[in-house]
DNA sequence: AACTTTTTGTGAATTTTGTAACAGTCGCGG
DNA sequence: CCGCGACTGTTACAAAATTCACAAAAAGTT
């Protein structure tokens, strides 16, 4: 019954569109909602929305639909995002203070406590109201408030070595805004987000449409 | 020989981190490389990357491998990264800043040339070195400049509306960094960049991981 | 020159992901 | 209370991606 085995990646990496969808028709005062529906607002197959849905657990009832409150618990719960988790950022460049000033994090069960940066001009300051740490602090730090996450987004050349802090300070999930590919022991997971692998689909599919115009599709 | 049908949506995102390890190969003098050595760079199988590899259509000699140079210059042109291209960029908060001042793009044979933004405040300054404009200017700029390409960045809100906008000044590939879900004509092609999903995977990884863990595994 | 090692390139097997088909349930309107 | 349309959940099927297996080529080694 529990889909305990299977990952399904993609779908995963879906859940939080239906997510924020959701919560955009529980704003609008729905209490059920259907597959269809989902599907049409996401531009995808109703089927994939099902599919997707089955490995949260979550059951709906014919002719009828899913509670969207039940689909909004469901998902979070699945997902971990129902009680949030504190997180610590590396990096306080233009991208990390973008990255701290986004307030959408909570909507992810994220909060992110402390950016940490090795620029002594940085430290000691405040970035969206998040102080800023030095370097040094960080090990200390996580292990004190049992911080598990992190978020890199250090120059590509620190990457390695911050990870390598970061896994020695008790960390076990790192998110790495970085292009390098980093190298962590087994029980650390990371997951890498790769604008330029986003853009090279983008520039590939451009490609291909304007060569098909061209011959006249 | 050449493989024009396939796609291979996957082996296309990862060509971008060839390259970058790639290019760091040559700056330490290399002139040939293996797919053996290249995985281990990036953590992968070999097999991967040769597979990878062959969609490029570059060729290498067994025994020996790839010449560096080849496979930099037959990634570049399949992606279209050789000669850059200009592009736009709308919604100037803190993301945005980011991107305007991030130097990588040119990497990727992208060329951000102005940005654009609705608040008043911000139009006739200069972020990083480019220009804001107002939205007004949009249009006008982008058919007269033959701008293809649009990185966009505003609240979720405003995103569907912006996009239209875009569409009806003659872009065809959106790069879309809000949470929403765009809806354009078939002739415009869109990329996501689905940060949610990212983290999504990594919330569900580390929540095994522990569980794993709790085991006894 | 025969042999070993390394490595490419490809066709085939396996796994994963996406799509279709359909039986069965629910609520509604006569 | 019967039939109809909407919708779920599951099983079967198709497509895509990954992995395996192996022949053949280059370079070095004995």
């Amino acid at each position: 019954m529990a889909k305990d085995k299977v990952q399904k990646l993609p779908s995963i990496k879906r859940l939080p569109a239906y997510l924020r969808e959701l919560k955009s028709l529980r704003e609008e005062g729905r209490q059920v909602v259907s597959t269809t529906l989902l599907a049409q607002r996401l531009r995808l197959e109703s089927i994939v929305v099902r599919k997707d849905l089955e490995i949260t657990g979550v059951t709906g009832s014919p002719g009828v639909g899913y509670k969207v409150e039940d689909l909004i618990g469901g998902i979070e719960e699945f997902l971990g995002w129902n009680n949030t988790s504190d997180i610590f950022l590396v990096g306080a460049g233009a991208l990390g203070t973008a990255l701290l000033g986004y307030k959408g994090f909570s909507e992810y069960g994220l909060n992110i406590v402390a950016a940490f940066d090795a620029d002594p001009n940085k430290v000691g300051t405040e970035i969206h109201g998040k102080p800023v740490l030095g370097m040094d602090a960080f090990a200390n730090l996580a292990e004190r408030m049992k911080i598990h996450m992190a978020i890199l987004c250090v120059p590509c050349d620190a990457a390695q070595a911050v990870a390598e802090l970061m896994v020695a300070a008790g960390i076990r999930a790192i998110w790495n805004f970085t292009g390098a590919t980093l190298n962590v022991p087994e029980h650390v997971v990371r997951q890498r987000v790769n604008l330029a692998g986003d853009l090279a689909v983008l520039s590939v599919a451009l490609a291909e449409k304007l060569k098909e115009e061209q011959r006249g599709s």
